[in-house]
DNA sequence: CCCGTACTACGATGCCTATCGTACGAGCTG
DNA sequence: CAGCTCGTACGATAGGCATCGTAGTACGGG
């Protein structure tokens, strides 16, 4: 093989096609957000399977196609697993600051339910 | 009377009571985004009849409602118009510098999809 | 007191979506 | 090959939601 182990391919939407309405939709779901949060504290790509989401595979499945969806991840096969990881780049150049802004203010409310 | 016009009470969330999730919801309606965009643009409090969305006065209704319950604007009747702004303080005191990363997210888009 | 303006309430509709379970495919490992 | 793990596909379901039209309420002005 010429190709490493690119296996089956995902459709990702380029750069260009990213919409601000979209990232936000992808985020105003809990479960959603818990993930991306996930993926900026790792520094590396994350396997779906490491996530331990109260709700079930299948759904899990639905929540990172929706995030890959509306551009916020990028997930490529490695084997059985699948690796998932922040469009960084891509957010920063389109949005700046606004990534950060929300992981910020997604740690500070988590703090303020926690503590109360 | 001793108060000034308060009419109809409306209810709000208290700061506290606040979601970043349900602000996000909120935001990822192209309508609600846009209302918002013009409250940020705009430093004073603007009335619905104000605002030409392209949908019916039924649905812009639904549009203010939304944004009010998620915390994102307040509203108060004055007269038969209804006055709407922006709750910066709040949002500014939850999560610091995410609306203004999503105003220049969504200004940034704008502009990209105007111009092309 | 009547009318117009501003907004609301309600019901209907059609679409989207979060969730599940089950059955399946793809790739490693023995 | 056999079996295991990881993730997918599909269908079902229930609830949410953006939209509309119509009918109605609240308020200010003539």
């Amino acid at each position: 093989m010429t190709t490493p182990t690119p296996s089956r391919a995902l459709d990702h939407p380029p750069r260009d096609a990213i919409r601000l309405e979209g990232v936000l939709h992808a985020l105003s779901d809990p479960m959603r957000l818990r993930i991306v949060r996930s993926l900026a504290a790792a520094e590396e790509e994350l396997s779906c399977s490491l996530f331990d989401l109260p709700v079930s595979k299948s759904t899990t499945t639905h929540h990172f196609r929706v995030l890959r969806e509306s551009g916020v991840i990028n997930q490529c096969y490695r084997g059985t697993a699948k690796l998932n990881g922040l469009r960084r780049d891509d957010l920063d150049a389109l949005f700046p600051g606004l990534l950060d802004s929300l992981l910020r203010a997604a740690a500070l409310q988590a703090d303020r339910l926690r503590e109360g």
